[in-house]
DNA sequence: GTCTATACTGAGATAGAC
DNA sequence: GTCTATCTCAGTATAGAC
């Protein structure tokens, strides 16, 4: 049989959000995306420890890429600003990665078992950031609550401009930021 | 046969509790549960459709309690010290379970599958309060911002709390809303 | 790569409440 | 009789053990 032909796991995560959008999560088996990419199923669990993982693993960069980012802060930036400094930082990667985020981020939308998944994976990296904030000298209940208030607007940055590109990923992030400092400083609304 | 004694529901609960105890999560099977419950296996799947749900419908009344509680804040009030309220509204209850709470927090803390489905519960919780926010008037992205931080702030205080109740939990929700509103004024630490 | 446990699903039978 | 809860039986897919 041929064999090294391109990365097996990439193919198989291609392969598996292919399937995912044409039947549904639900209605593909591990066993058929293995069979369409040429493996066999237990091939499939060797690359990924379960069948939601099989889209999750870009994750591992971006999290890496944050948290350098916030280590090699200058220190007398605030805990948000330092977050939002390594947000803007992975911002073009982001961008290049838009033709497979966006289908990829629907069908996580429409699969509650993905969507769990995906939580779980976005609270790990607040939790990631908290840890960088807290070696930077930021205390404990502050570095957490910033790490999730971040990522909060991080994602809701993220989310809206996968939704509609029209307004730059950059431009939402700003918004975000600015947004979130006026929550705490205005009483009423 | 013997039918109705007590909540089969309530016993399963209590039950599923109990074994995820003794020997771990992953070590009870659903069948486990329900043979102590004096059940089959089939009625477990009856009552809830999967076996990490077991332990996840005490949040339905807290979202029900806590959504109302925004909805009938005076309108005056900022969206985080409306959310704040509406935290407050529920300390009673939450201080009355926490004998049930703390042990439950444990298992879920150290599994996890049922962490993982904790954090969707807490997601769509904070995705209710962002709606109701909305209802009262609040715009689009700084509902949806409030609520998420808001319901880090809440989790942290909660959290804590149950792992250390010395300091109360109205003084430390009290504790995160000012650590909060301090994070985004302050540009140094 | 093979074998097995277990989480889940569906259809139909039974039994008691009304 | 209907309705609802439970059980029984038979199956599939995931994941882990060997």
């Amino acid at each position: 049989m041929a064999k090294n032909e391109g990365d097996v796991r990439a193919r198989l995560q291609r392969t598996a959000l292919e399937l995912f959008r044409e039947r549904g999560y639900d209605q593909t088996t591990a066993a058929e995306i293995a069979a369409r990419a040429g493996v066999t199923e237990r091939t499939f669990f060797r690359y990924f420890p379960d069948k939601r993982e099989v889209l999750f693993d870009g994750e591992a960069k971006l999290r890496a890429a944050l948290a350098a980012s916030v280590a090699d802060a200058p220190g007398e930036l605030g805990p948000l600003d330092t977050l939002f400094r390594a947000f803007r930082s992975v911002q073009p990667a982001l961008e290049e990665n838009r033709p497979f985020s966006k289908p990829r981020h629907e069908v996580i939308s429409n699969t509650p078992a993905l969507h769990e998944r995906e939580l779980a994976k976005l609270a790990a990296l607040a939790d990631v950031l908290a840890a960088e904030l807290r070696a930077r000298g930021v205390p404990d209940m502050q570095a957490v609550l910033a790490a999730r208030t971040g990522m909060a607007a991080f994602v809701f940055a993220t989310v809206s401009w996968l939704d509609d590109p029209g307004l730059g990923l950059g431009e939402r992030l700003d918004l975000a930021l600015r947004e979130l400092k006026a929550l705490l400083t205005e009483t009423g609304y």
